[in-house]
DNA sequence: TCTGGGGTCCTATAGCCT
DNA sequence: TCTGAGGCTATAGGACCC
């Protein structure tokens, strides 16, 4: 039987903050966008005490700003969530090679071959990050990626709960079908007009009407994680399919050629981007963004996958020609997929043709 | 008056080839 | 030559995740 743990860091980009400004400890913080609550943007973190008054991951920043006017609104500051982070997932390399990455923060790991309890495990883990970071994680420990995850969410912050094979009726069928990683909104709505609401009503629902609501692949899928099986492996490695970049407008956009601007900006940013990390595409799909949320997307693949500026941007406005712009624009942007590894190249050559 | 930005994966459809 | 079935690829859209 597999041992798989799986640690969530607690409010994340909000303890970080209020971890390198003490005076923001017990205050509601929110991080979202440029941190201000007056400009388009939405919630990445909300810190304990914002949460209780309503404000989560997501909400647009305004709407933030309203539940809750005394928050301290701050900018995403990636650079220093991810130093953190890197010094983290070392530490946690101290336990297992077999780590997987899964976002900025939080992994998953086996500690099927470590020879210790594993609540003694997640407990010195615990340990070694308050230690070093003064931060506090939640970790879940079971038989699989998709129960340890949903064990590391039972309790919040500061937790560790062990699910069991034998646990599964008695602490997973009552939870609700949106705690299933792959459930979201729309699919949870759906399943329950079908008159299932937990991961209980899930499990009672036979495989073939399963598959025929929802295809073959996530039918199965549900049929599957409702009764805790999954067999997921620790991905310890992967390389990136696609690189991009989109921009919200802070104001809806009609002018054609201050779009065609920007859409080579961002182009160059992608070009960029791909080409410090070596790769090169093949595909490239534009997205716009009208101001009622219509979106669309216009792609073109190249003969051969290719970094080079000139190409690609050319293809960007092959795309955006085969869209009619009648209506504001609020959000462009690029992305470039299929990615193949090419050579990384100096820096000086990036912004070359 | 709202609804980010970085991604991944899946599905439906259409065109082309055998 | 006609008709279909399948396979493959490209495209468009959408759900979901952190």
């Amino acid at each position: 039987m597999r041992r798989i743990l799986h640690i969530d860091m607690d409010a994340f980009f909000a303890s970080v903050e209020q971890k390198r400004r003490p005076e923001l400890l017990g205050r509601p913080v929110v991080i979202g966008g440029d941190g201000d609550p007056t400009k388009r943007g939405v919630v990445s973190t909300a810190s304990y005490e914002a949460r209780k008054f309503g404000v989560h991951s997501a909400m647009p920043l305004r709407t933030a700003h309203k539940l809750c006017p005394y928050a301290v609104f701050l900018p995403v500051d990636y650079k220093e969530y991810s130093r953190m982070s890197e010094q983290i997932k070392k530490l946690l390399g101290e336990f297992t090679p077999t780590i997987e990455h899964a976002g900025i923060d939080e992994a998953f790991f086996d500690i099927s071959q470590i020879t210790k309890p594993s609540d003694e495990i997640a407990k010195e883990i615990k340990k070694r990050i308050s230690q070093e970071t003064g931060l506090t994680c939640s970790i879940g420990i079971a038989p699989n990626k998709l129960l340890a995850k949903i064990a590391s969410d039972m309790q919040k912050p500061d937790g560790l709960t062990i699910i069991t094979e034998e646990d599964i009726e008695q602490r997973i069928w009552p939870l609700p079908v949106r705690k299933l990683r792959g459930v979201g909104p729309k699919n949870s709505a759906y399943l329950e007009g079908m008159g299932i609401k937990t991961i209980g009503d899930l499990a009672s629902a036979p495989l073939n009407k399963l598959i025929e609501r929802f295809g073959k692949s996530y039918g199965r899928y549900l049929y599957e994680a409702s009764r805790g099986m999954n067999e997921s492996p620790i991905i310890t490695h992967w390389e990136p399919k696609s690189a991009g970049r989109e921009i919200t407008f802070q104001k809806d956009i009609y002018d054609r050629q201050l779009l065609r601007k920007i859409l080579a900006e961002v182009t160059r940013e992608v070009v960029n981007d791909i080409r410090r990390r070596g790769y090169k595409g093949k595909t490239v799909t534009l997205k716009v963004r009208f101001s009622d949320f219509e979106t669309h997307t216009r792609a073109k693949t190249l003969y051969e996958p290719t970094d080079s500026l000139e190409q690609i941007r050319r293809a960007a406005f092959d795309c955006i020609n085969r869209l009619e712009l009648k209506k504001k624009v609020r959000l462009i942007g690029i992305r470039v997929s299929r990615l193949e590894k090419g050579s990384p190249l100096p820096s000086a050559v990036l912004d070359e043709t």
